[in-house]
DNA sequence: CTTGACCTTGTACCACACTGCAAGGTCTAC
DNA sequence: GTAGACCTTGCAGTGTGGTACAAGGTCAAG
């Protein structure tokens, strides 16, 4: 799989994916004779991981991160354990907002009633209601 | 309460503050006598449902297609539910993403034992094994 | 009545994450 | 053998989301 492949797949462009590979977060694919790049389905993978977690505000440095995480010279398993369950934190802090979220929008279109003015049924009224974490 | 206090208690600066007032993202506040703005708790909520949103990788602008969503003129009960439902589907979606490199990060930390050979014990792995969407 | 912490507007600059372009090599089809 | 779609590197430009001044007004404490 050459890269215009890969880009096309995953909805980037094949500068996008030469950018990620640059920051380190795609790891240099083996080349043809010709000095094209070749992709198999890891690398797929690990691309759709790079995206999924952008999507979710992480940036590309934390991506490097979670992509990093893993035992290597200097760093235990058990290091990487605690890295990891630092990362779960935060993850199910984001899990934790987006439900909120969901639950705003899902009360709003519950609430949101033929007849009402102009400018109720808001967001807003819903999140007034929320608790405070 | 005056933009410094809001501020701090957000952990943005005040800046920041009058960037999202001038992206339309926060109302014009009133203002005091000697044109100090001044917040309610509106306002403190207001602004901590922009950081939340931003921290799950909504744009500014779409943190304010969600703060606009709303009835108004041209605008109907049942397009707003429209609307929201659609952003239901968003948020969703993002819910799921986020709760498989949950899962992922928690089968890392799960497997990750002594042992086990530097390079190893790594998130791709657990991501391998995933079921694509 | 001045010091210091706060506030005002405005404009310019910054980092991050791309995005485009130049100049050129590769590969498949006709 | 050449047209057109692909690939290569490298470097410059862009959009988003702030961030940093500058120049000045407000206000409470000493």
């Amino acid at each position: 799989m050459r890269i215009g492949e890969l880009a096309e797949e995953a909805g980037v462009t094949t500068q996008t994916i030469r950018y990620y590979e640059r920051r380190g977060l795609l790891r240099e694919p083996s080349r043809s004779t010709s000095g094209y790049r070749e992709y198999d389905r890891a690398a797929q993978r690990r691309l759709q991981f790079v995206l999924r977690a952008k999507d979710l505000g992480f940036s590309l440095g934390e991506i490097g991160d979670l992509l990093d995480l893993h035992v290597s010279p200097g760093r235990t398993p058990d290091d990487v354990r605690e890295l990891a369950l630092q990362k779960v934190a935060r993850v199910e802090r984001k899990l934790r907002e987006l439900e909120g979220i969901r639950e705003a929008l899902v009360g709003l279109v519950a609430r949101c009633e033929a007849g009402d003015a102009p400018g109720s049924c808001a967001l807003m009224h819903t999140l007034g209601a929320q608790h405070h974490s």
